[in-house]
DNA sequence: ATATTTTATTGACGCGCGTAAAGTATTTAT
DNA sequence: ATAAATACTTTACGCGCGTCAATAAAATAT
């Protein structure tokens, strides 16, 4: 870096003594001009320290190299976790990631999208409400620009999808509560935005019918997205009314349970699979703060990073190959069982 | 939203009968136009859906409308909320805020202000590491683009600093705890890089020499991100060896208080105020999980709003009078009390 | 060494908008 | 009514870069 900075690419090229195209190409992708002249380039940079303006680039470039990234809730532990490898998978491949928050809030999806309508993004990776998503919305959105959906589907919309197997996990789950003690009952939101939740009951209730087992569904009354409070006030009327017909609950995810827990401590029922234990709880997901409730909530460990890398990597694939549209894909990635102490 | 999408300022100047002069005035400010034509343009608006194009607007206007907004980590629910707040009272006050997260890295923070520079943000909200973060360069940054810190200060760094009180939040908290029962240890990482785990060790010494009591100081080894698991490991080894010389401790912050609660239900110690309880711990945030805990964690609720609608507000007045820099300004929020289960 | 391919340079245009100057229309004041 | 102030239109330039066509230079092949 030395004195007198540079304003714009026709004074570095005077500088470096290399042709304002070449090094336009150069920015473009540096293994696009001959290697010395690369090293010519980048030995100026490094006294110079020159960076080509973003908004001319952009500006000028027909395809920007922003992705959109969108989740519903950065609130929820999961998907900032889920977000924040998305991002670093989309750096690395020399792309500009935008991650935006939805909130908690289906209409704030349509802003999202809206807003990123104008920032020509090459491609966005979306993480939809399911259920609540405008999908004629999206629909129109990704026949502009390549939408992948991550974490939660919606059939046929987007080019690609890419999650968890829930009835692999559900399953996997199912057969370990059934070998270890009392089959499970299931603990649900009664009406959830988030499709996950819906195939959760079925493979819920597909393998308990394959183990020979009685299917008991309970389910919380509440739209809102504070999962724990309606965990833990639902499931607490529930365990106080004795309404479970096993000693065994599998959360259809991890915030339902560690409310449930919550509200299980409070009423002084002692949780676990140990003796002198009453109540078994199992959740999904793999929550954060699952290592931490009381006890240690057992639970299915989602791969966020088979995720987040399988859904960034789709996305590239779909941007390099730009023509054929080809067949929608859907991957999906097993669970893993995570024995802690709850159940 | 009729038919022919229009390409351009130019074109829309052609529909809507209203010169392209005036309407960029109208873009950049709706009120700086008359009413009457400002309702023309409006009307014309509500046909066309035309919006000016981000990257031509942000390359020729001297100041750009976007506003950078740093956190040290979003997976800490924390700063996901103060981030959220933050961000949609940039959006009512008609900026584009662009909401960064170092991921617990701080040479990250590094990167991410010199990424934001390139968008030429009017302005930058920064909630900082503290020791970590490299002061030289923040302050480097500082005075190309106002910076406003919050949650966390550096003395002199920034043109202002919004945040919590530590003294009278950790006083609010030992008065408590001394009223109610046994005087309080103080539980904490050994070398914290956040600022404000100095500033509650200094308080609790403080607050404990003026109520008369001894204070005692267990400090808990790492440098992770992963409070709540130093919490549990270090607190609960801790516990198990009975090095508290009262039934009750205050920990520099919820993370670890969870940890510890954690660790406490582990080695089945109870936990509380009431009869049967052996130990009363004590957190710092009202972390968003903080009710959930087992027990509910007695804590003491930062004024994430006012933080963010502070921190907001300061640096538009700073970007409004941007002649003389005036007084570097802190402004301090009271924190309080939330009595739960804990403690 | 010559022919061929690859890569760089020169010169020029366009992207969509901010912004300034000068002139014209409209509103408000007197 | 006329004068003064305000708001708008016309015209034109510039921002920093992508990109293209024609040309020149360099690397590779024969």
């Amino acid at each position: 870096m030395a004195q007198g900075k540079i304003r714009n690419m026709e004074e570095f090229a005077a500088i470096s003594g290399i042709s304002r195209p070449t090094l336009s190409k150069f920015f473009n992708d540096p293994d696009s001009v001959r290697h010395t002249t690369r090293e010519r380039i980048e030995k100026a940079l490094e006294q110079h320290d020159y960076r080509p303006n973003v908004f001319a680039v952009n500006q000028n470039r027909r395809k920007t190299k922003n992705i959109g990234i969108v989740v519903p809730n950065l609130a929820d532990p999961f998907f900032s976790e889920i977000g924040r490898l998305v991002e670093l998978a989309c750096i690395e491949t020399g792309y500009s990631p935008i991650l935006l928050s939805s909130h908690g809030n289906p209409s704030m999806e349509r802003d999202n999208l809206d807003s990123l309508r104008s920032l020509k993004p090459a491609g966005v990776l979306l993480a939809p409400f399911g259920r609540a998503s405008d999908r004629a919305d999206i629909q129109k959105f990704d026949r502009d620009v390549p939408v992948v959906l991550f974490d939660a589907n919606i059939e046929g919309v987007g080019k690609a999808f890419v999650g968890t197997d829930n009835f692999q996990s559900i399953d996997l789950m199912v057969e370990y509560l059934c070998r270890s003690g009392e089959p499970p009952c299931f603990f649900e939101m009664k009406s959830p935005t988030n499709p996950n939740a819906n195939k959760r009951r079925h493979a819920y209730l597909e393998s308990m019918q394959r183990h020979g087992q009685d299917a008991n569904i309970f389910q919380a009354e509440g739209e809102a997205w504070n999962f724990e409070e309606i965990g833990r006030a639902e499931g607490g009327r529930m365990l106080s009314e004795n309404v479970f017909q096993t000693n065994t609950v599998l959360c259809s995810n991890d915030r339902l349970a560690i409310g449930m827990l919550s509200a299980a401590y409070g009423l002084g029922i002692r949780v676990g699979h140990g003796k002198g234990c009453s109540l078994r709880i199992a959740g999904h997901d793999d929550h954060p703060f699952a290592r931490f409730t009381c006890p240690p909530l057992t639970t299915i460990a989602q791969d966020y990073a088979a995720i987040a890398n399988r859904a960034v990597s789709t996305l590239f694939r779909i941007l390099e190959s730009d023509d054929r549209p080809s067949e929608r894909e859907e991957t999906l990635f097993d669970g893993r069982l995570v024995m802690r102490d709850s159940a």
